[in-house]
DNA sequence: AAATTAATAGCACGAACGTTCGTGCTATAG
DNA sequence: CTATAGCACGAACGTTCGTGCTATTAATTT
């Protein structure tokens, strides 16, 4: 069984990724967090010990229900070209459903800190290279040649989507990107 | 001649538009700025009134220098696919150039205020929707069959080169997009 | 049940936030 | 010359930010 500070560390976090995939890592303030939580600041700060900890924990957290939601699951399906189309579904999926509050968690903390120094961006990049690089990664397994730069289409895809869905309110995102992904990968190529 | 506060304004937002290219529309104070263009305060804060106004303002501003950069330039093409390829370079000049300190300005400000109703995401989203709208426009003279979904592909290359830019700072970027759109985009079609 | 440790609350801090106010320049208009 | 309008200033408002301390409660171990 783990221990008290886990679970309640646990509880703030799950709350903190909806908050910030809204707000921003900024936005993302431990007075409203606390009120949210109905706990006091400093207890709520304790278990960080700074807003950057707090703001790194987050990005785990994200990260980790991220790998849950759209990587996991793909990854039943065989390497290749099958596991490349079931990470487009999953990801389209998890953006239909609406895993975080703020639609995509990584297009918003990206364009926050891409041009902001410092180990919260680095984080950042790192997981978004990751997702990125998988995708390039069976792109290769699949034998598509520039698979770099299928990957790179996919992932903006991706990103326009989540703006056509979220800032454009716009109902034909998810039959566009299906379209462009279609285009791009037919089935049994 | 126009009037002294006129000048005022426009160096303030002419400062206002970078910076928030960088921090985004929230992070983008009052403060700051004034600090930056050594005035006070409250003399900045006059010629707005308020913090949305400075936000408005400074979005038109933006909208201002995104049309003398990209669209006008592009006009001089004739109408269709020359002028559809004559926004796509020029976007992509507009990105390498670094027109705004913090890259593309409305990839900044749309995902930051994708999720928060009012005025100021009327307006980020009136914008882009000119963009995505006039790329439409064109495609459709093209002859182009699904110009919605050839323009939400370019915008959505546009959005990924801006990441892999700025958060991964992958020099790969350029090369990409120009890869993706001249693979959607041949020339002379 | 007592002792010890871990977790939370309470309180205060300096700084920065947006905003308002009263005041002083510096021109132009009478 | 004098009156007036436009523009910017410094000071202060109340609020919220992140971050320290010091108790006090809760959980765990003996």
């Amino acid at each position: 069984m783990q221990t008290k500070a886990a679970t309640t560390r646990q509880a703030i976090l799950e709350r903190a990724v909806d908050v910030a995939s809204v707000e921003g890592l900024e936005g993302l303030t431990i007075g409203r967090l606390a009120r949210e939580l109905d706990m006091s600041k400093s207890g709520l700060f304790a278990h960080f010990g700074s807003k950057e900890e707090l703001q790194l924990a987050t990005l785990q957290a994200a990260a980790g229900r991220f790998f849950e939601e759209v990587v996991a699951p793909a990854q039943e399906e065989p390497e290749g070209y099958a596991r490349l189309l079931a990470y487009c579904e999953r990801y389209l999926d998890y953006l239909e459903r609406g895993v975080f509050a703020g639609g995509c968690f990584w297009a918003a903390v990206g364009s926050e800190f891409d041009d902001r120094p410092g180990p919260v961006r680095d984080a950042i990049s790192a997981g978004v290279r990751a997702w990125t690089g998988e995708l390039e990664n069976q792109a290769a397994i699949a034998g598509i040649e520039d698979a770099a730069e299928l990957a790179f289409e996919i992932y903006s895809l991706g990103l326009g989507a989540n703006t056509y869905l979220r800032l454009l309110g716009d109902d034909r995102a998810v039959a566009l990107i299906r379209g462009a992904i279609a285009r791009r990968l037919p089935p049994r190529a």
